[in-house]
DNA sequence: ATAGCACTTAGTGTGCACTCTAAGTCAAGG
DNA sequence: CCTTGACTTAGAGTGCACACTAAGTGCTAT
């Protein structure tokens, strides 16, 4: 359900990012709904290149309750901030291979290694522009 | 220049990935403008989370020059393609972020924190509706 | 009763991408 | 001449996030 493998879910649990998991009679672990809520949210939040350490701040935030609500939501508002800014600088790399591909389409139509524009310029320029953190 | 470390510059030469760096008198590399192109690309791709394994590949269309042009494009448009899809795998996690959001604010104007909504199944179809690969 | 299988634990191994160290070379400045 | 400092090399170390192994337990079916 969360797509996380077997040694993740123990992993996970043996660091502290998934708390109180329930067992049966024998000793085997029983995932609640709330538990597999929380571990869906951490697999997208690590889709998403968010390393185990953010994750935990996040964790920790959640066991604090409802008094550290605002904290959880300066943590989320941040994040979502730093997937927009991914989203923007994709947008931009895009942008570069069109681009690239343009000259590449150049290249073979003239059946000529060498570039016909001033790349070097371009590139600096590219990155200037979209110059960021 | 490129914003990569003076070893990461070092290792990557190793590995193959930039060829044919001169030399000044005393041994030290002298990177050509070339040199700072290619490797802005290589720093660009893997900033966007692309494995050395893969731009060992493109670095090897590059050396074979104008004949694997159309590999090279083919290249670049899976990577664009990639990129799209990772643009659009973040704005979906933005709606699930701003969900998130939405529910906090509820639990803090309730003072409870149990959820007033069937968070489970929202959840769940999240994932289920924005599926893939 | 026994085989088979899914789980349990603690601990070890793996792959990736750097990152640094040790030992040495070279050119310039005092 | 000697120090300083930026480079050179091959190789070792680091941190992350798993992924796996070994040894053992418990349930089920034959």
């Amino acid at each position: 359900m969360t797509g996380l493998s077997e040694y993740t879910l123990r992993y996970y649990e043996r660091l502290g990012l998934i708390d109180d998991v329930q067992r049966d009679a024998s000793g085997h672990r029983r995932y609640s709904n709330k538990d597999v809520e929380w571990l869906i949210f951490l697999a997208t939040f690590r889709e998403m290149g968010m390393s185990i350490q953010e994750m935990l701040k996040f964790a920790g935030m959640k066991r604090s309750g409802l008094h550290a609500a605002p904290d959880r939501k300066a943590f989320l508002e941040a994040y979502r901030a730093k997937l927009s800014d991914e989203v923007r600088d994709r947008a931009n790399v895009i942008e570069l291979i069109d681009w690239k591909l343009h000259i590449l389409d150049q290249k073979i139509a003239s059946g000529s290694p060498e570039p016909l524009e001033d790349t070097f310029q371009y590139l600096i320029q590219w990155r200037e522009s979209h110059r960021h953190r």
